[in-house]
DNA sequence: GCGCATTACTAATACGCATTAACGATCCGG
DNA sequence: CCGGATCGTTAATGCGTATTAGTAATGCGC
């Protein structure tokens, strides 16, 4: 006949001196006259089906108050299988020396929107090795420790995040990304604010218009070329490869000379696509500088974003801005609605047209 | 013979759907072959007493690396261990939209920090503005799900501060802060960095050398006043109330008279606190400028401090920068310290000096 | 080959809170 | 006055991990 427990005690060894620790809930209770259970009623809100009369309540929340009691997050959140915690990851630094590279701006709106959802932001490092050694190829799973996952820049790695997505964790990338099956993004609209920009420059009377870009396969790039062309063709507009300047180094490539054989060709309006060097609008810039235009009298001018810092003294641009912090509070909706088991939201937001003062109608024609 | 237990299992429903979850040591040890404890101890790096077969530990790794495996930050937590988490909590907005205001440069050592020390970070937006209600009175107490939290701006509420220090939480605040006891924090060395800009212009030959500042109390600028009138004490110069001008609003008292008649009494250098404004710089600058002061020919000015953005294309002024990001960076090492029970670090960081080009010998006497 | 120390691991908690089945009490209709 | 419904509260359990007492296995000296 044996005692069913005969071990002593194992376990963690209870608090080492008698040093006051803030109050549990069980030292509320126990105040109020009650179990822990009603107190945890009381405090978790009004939820469906617990009933609690009004004197106890008022009991508990005395006890509560006189003792300064506040709830321990990790229990709650342990306790309620969530943590309220969403992951931003950058395979870069999130805040590098550097300011004009860095993430800021949609950490802005990512920043606004969580707070306004109850969620709490966990910044992960690409570049650190990150606390149990879990370095190397599998980094990515650090972010697990989040409900869920928001990943910026182009460089995190394709088989890491399917995994992730495979395993059913919410994953949003800041960025259109086709190529990976099921990966949940945001981007922006560029194909209608490209449209848009032409249709704007149509409606002053263009009838010739050509596109500056550089020569790159990003889905902002094409997306950019492929509102255009739409926004020709939408227009009654001669499109085709005509229309557009392709080169990997326009500021080489986009001569005074060339410029001169378009506007003699009865171009009027130029647009140049936006990239992180900004070279584009800066080699169309100078070229029209160069020849004398005066803009936009002679010619108009458009830009598919915004202009490097270097030319952001210049009359501002005929074009449309790139909502980052718009674009990063729409990753901190869908990112929410994933781990809520919801359907994904709308990925695109458009982007806001930007009027400016380059953009003119044509000169007369004699 | 009553079975001591009847009731039916209540508690938690189980996984309502059979969606994948994140792993769970237990699905490890199954995979290893081996106890939750196991892996646990596994994991928990090596303590004392724990010895564990390297063959077994691979095992224990290889099993973690392949199901993706990351511990529950709640739960290690709430097992009185550590999750390598730190918290920064601001009380305004982390990232506000005018980035001028921002955290931005203290980030960036924060980043890099903790980072190095394999902590991620995890950003309280509790007050931000659009926040839905969840700022109550006890906002503060989110930050202990972190093994401890950074605070920036000096608007974190006293009392609650208190109650967190008081409970043992690690603390650290960024910017001096001494009317709260037992409160840690960093700080730039200003008394160091004041006396030091003193020196420099005692060593060119100066003698009679002001310093303006506005009304206000701040730590920040009561330390300034002290470096520099310690400078002063140090190179046997005349200190004093004639030495320091303060005015709650310098660009309206500090008159081109004043100037002058400073000039005549053979005040030959004058030093500017930087403050969020920028007002003392400002009006000593505009001072300058309308009497026509040829500097640092004529007279030499210094800035305790880096200029206010529209004054940033200036020449270069004399005087030291806030290390902004090493102090991010130590305030992260000092809460290290605190998170692993150790003493607090070094409180102060020095700031560097910046030559400049807005301080030179003193016009010759005649 | 018997104690005893060491090694390698596991069983059994405990952490603080949320959840829920169950239960006593009261109320109600017939 | 009895079966059922409703109300208010509680006991019991689980969340995922860290910790520690205990144990089986092995090594060692005499």
């Amino acid at each position: 006949m044996e005692e069913p427990r005969k071990r002593a005690r194992p376990g963690r060894t209870p608090a080492p001196t008698g040093r006051t620790s803030r109050p549990r809930q069980a030292e509320v209770a126990r105040l109020a006259g009650v179990s822990q259970a009603t107190v945890s009623l009381v405090l978790g809100g009004r939820k469906q089906g617990a009933t609690i009369s009004e004197e106890t309540r008022q009991k508990v929340l005395d006890a509560v108050r006189s003792l300064g009691y506040v709830p321990d997050p990790a229990a709650s959140r342990l306790a309620a299988a969530r943590n309220n915690l969403l992951g931003v990851f950058s395979f870069t630094s999130t805040f590098p020396t550097d300011v004009q590279h860095s993430y800021y701006p949609f950490l802005v709106g990512v920043e606004q929107e969580a707070a306004a959802r109850g969620y709490d932001l966990v910044l992960f490092t690409g570049s650190s090795t990150g606390g149990a050694g879990a370095a190397g190829p599998h980094a990515l799973n650090r972010v697990r420790l989040a409900d869920g996952c928001l990943f910026l820049g182009r460089h995190a790695p394709a088989d890491e995040l399917r995994r992730l997505v495979a395993d059913g964790f919410p994953v949003v990338h800041l960025g259109r990304r086709d190529e990976l099956e099921g990966l949940a993004w945001v981007g922006a609209d560029y194909v209608s604010a490209g449209k848009e920009v032409v249709a704007h420059l149509a409606g002053l009377g263009h009838r010739r218009i050509v596109l500056v870009r550089e020569d790159d396969e990003a889905p902002a790039s094409t997306d950019r070329e492929h509102g255009f062309l739409k926004g020709l063709e939408e227009a009654g507009l001669p499109g085709g490869p005509a229309a557009v300047f392709r080169s990997a180094d326009p500021e080489h490539d986009l001569t005074a000379e060339r410029l001169r054989g378009w506007l003699d060709d009865g171009v009027t309006a130029f647009v140049a696509e936006e990239t992180d060097t900004g070279d584009a609008w800066r080699a169309l810039h100078n070229a029209a500088h160069f020849v004398g235009i005066d803009c936009p009298r002679d010619a108009s001018l458009a830009l598919l974003g915004s202009p490097p810092p270097d030319l952001s003294d210049g009359p501002m641009p005929t074009g449309f801005d790139i909502p980052r912090p718009q674009l990063g509070a729409a990753a901190v909706r869908m990112l929410a609605a994933l781990v809520a088991g919801e359907q994904a939201t709308e990925p695109l937001v458009a982007c806001a047209f930007r009027p400016g003062t380059t953009a003119g109608a044509p000169p007369a024609h004699h």
